[in-house]
DNA sequence: CGGTCGATAGTCT
DNA sequence: GACTATCGACCGG
């Protein structure tokens, strides 16, 4: 099977990010292809959404995300790490489902290459566990913000999605997203984060932290 | 094991 | 100038 049509990827997120679970996102360059079995997704419902970067309209930043459903929204946070998304909905939505984790079924030895290249090693099973690992593994930068699923970048990034064939697989957890607050720091308002239980790429579960100041004076 | 904290820079107020 | 859809080293048990 091959990357749906655009349509398919033209649904609430709510509804995406089951779908995505299961499937296999793959990203190929010159170095090579590594793709990697979903594991686990979080659903950014824009507007209606206060922890999405969409929530405020549309920026420089998250541009991609206002675009039509089925694109890779890639963004860089934190001063080091890459994070990857799937733009949902039609266009001017502002939606998208991140790609918290996945099992690297293809191009282990080039995820593992990319590891190495900033940190140590990495258990072959936590190569994408973490959506910076996620990026990381695939080799995804700024570069391929934008990039069209079963399209390719002009920096010759092939990028394709195959969902589970028919139907979300059976059996996903749903739970609060991950270093997201909602309304009055609650991140359980928002229960908007899905896994395949059992899978060891899954990363833990971090509450919104209130990073403490460091001393004053 | 599990909790705590530093690194590091783009983005938005 | 504070905050961030984070990672991994480090420390104590």
């Amino acid at each position: 099977m091959a990357t749906p049509s655009p349509v398919w990827f033209e649904r609430d997120p709510l509804e995406l990010a089951p779908l995505l679970l299961g499937g296999v996102l793959r990203r190929a360059d010159r170095a090579g292809a590594v793709a990697i079995r979903v594991t686990e997704v979080e659903a950014y419902r824009g507007a209606d959404d206060p922890g999405a970067h969409s929530f405020r309209g549309r920026t420089a930043r998250n541009a991609t995300m206002f675009g039509p459903g089925g694109h890779v929204y890639c963004y860089f946070t934190y001063g080091m790490h890459h994070a990857v998304n799937v733009v949902a909905g039609p266009a001017g939505s502002g939606w998208g489902v991140l790609v918290r984790a996945g099992a690297v079924v293809e191009g282990a030895a080039l995820a593992l290459a990319r590891r190495s290249a900033r940190r140590a090693s990495a258990p072959s099973g936590e190569l994408a566990r973490g959506p910076g690992n996620v990026a990381q593994a695939l080799g995804a930068t700024l570069a391929d913000d934008g990039a069209a699923l079963g399209g390719t970048t002009s920096d010759g990034a092939a990028w394709s999605f195959e969902p589970v064939a028919g139907f979300a697989p059976p059996g996903h957890r749903t739970g609060p997203r991950v270093g997201v607050s909602g309304p009055g720091g609650d991140a359980t308002a928002f229960p908007w984060r899905f896994w395949l239980p059992g899978e060891p790429s899954v990363s833990a579960y971090r509450a919104a932290a209130p990073r403490r100041r460091s001393p004053a004076g």
